[in-house]
RNA sequence: GCGUCGGUGGCAGAGUGGUCAAUUGCACUUGACUGUAAAUCAAGCGCCCUUAGGGCUACGAAGGUUCGAAUCCUUCCCGGCGCA
């Protein structure tokens, strides 16, 4: 029978972190971060990233494993977090999945396999230029099977499904290999409104703290502002307003995504008690099936 | 007070007699998603009718000119600027 692995997923600000160190002290687990931002280093205030404080003595894993001037893919992270989560298993420990980006996500629990093409600057920067029915038409020869299911208006998409199909020089398979874990996917999910004041209360919290600075401090270390941008601080000047505003509109996006999951099982942040019982209870259905 | 420029959909901002329910951007709603994912992309976005399509109400207000007005004229209301 398959090893359990939790899952706590859900918009910003909506009480990930806390629940999945409470899941992991009771279970015996230890965390396993799935957040696109909180990879790098050096970004944590304005990525919400959990103190050490907050961690309880709980380890974290995935977090601060990348430069941020680099970027990181869900390839990447993909296979550090699945050989944390081996680790994890082979000492005992519950792997407990936190964090709010799902594709990064359902990388492990879909068991996506990812072709090994590495970023090719010099292509896709030559493939920038055309127009998305130029890059179709060259998608269609090089590669028809994804041609019939990609977004023919989808530059980024095109680009790289070219990019794979050229240096891969065959039709790559996108089968995925589901791996050996049962994962129970818990959700946080709060009424709109609440959500807001919690996204409010913490977007203060992180100009408190000193995200300028902290942002003044990356671009002192050579960031570009392109670069930030890409890292979701494309604020010149930050404000109060605008990052709320901005956190708002993410955590819409998370739940179109989410939404799909029909797995999930679906929990307010303050149903505590609810979750630890549901989780003890899917533990549990592991052992009798053992039997 | 005089002069002048302007008042357009949630906001910004096009249009300046018919092809305008009104370009575009943002916001908003819904959705897609296989190595950039806080990314990228799509559809919708006055009201009503089940679709094709049709109807109604709209471009500060009220009148007017015209076959026809968001667009022209008059007056009024409101805002910016200049002069007093």
């Amino acid at each position: 029978m398959n090893k359990k692995v939790i899952v706590v997923l859900g918009q910003t600000a909506s009480g990930k972190s806390a629940l999945a160190v409470k899941l992991a002290r009771k279970f015996g687990g230890e965390i396993i971060s799935a957040d696109s931002r909180q990879v790098y280093r050096g970004l944590d205030i304005g990525t919400g990233k959990i103190t050490r404080k907050e961690m309880r003595g709980i380890p974290h894993h995935l977090l601060d494993v990348a430069n941020p001037k680099n970027k990181f893919s869900v390839s990447k992270y993909q296979k550090l977090a699945v050989s944390a989560i081996d680790d994890m298993t082979k000492k005992g420990k519950i792997p407990v999945i936190c964090g709010g980006t799902g594709l990064y996500i359902d990388s492990i629990t879909q068991g996506t396999s990812f072709p090994e093409v590495p970023p090719d600057t010099i292509l896709r920067k030559k493939l920038g230029e055309k127009s998305a029915e130029e890059l179709f038409s060259i998608l269609k020869k090089v590669d028809s099977k994804r041609a019939k299911n990609i977004d023919p208006r989808n530059k980024v998409r095109l680009v790289r499904a070219i990019e794979i199909a050229k240096h891969l020089g065959r039709v790559p398979s996108l089968a995925s290999e589901k791996l050996p874990y049962d994962f129970i996917k818990i959700g946080l999910a709060l009424p709109a409104p609440e959500l807001k004041k919690r996204i409010e209360k913490r977007v203060k919290k992180m100009f408190a703290d000193g995200l300028l600075w902290e942002i003044a401090g990356l671009k002192k270390d050579g960031i570009s502002a392109r670069r930030l941008a890409e890292l979701g601080f494309e604020y010149n000047q930050p404000t109060y307003e605008k990052v709320v505003a901005e956190t708002i509109k993410y955590a819409k996006r998370q739940m179109t995504w989410f939404k799909r999951d029909q797995e999930i099982k679906w929990f307010r942040p303050e149903e505590e008690k609810k979750i630890l019982r549901f989780v003890a209870g899917q533990m549990e259905n592991r052992r009798q099936k053992r039997k």
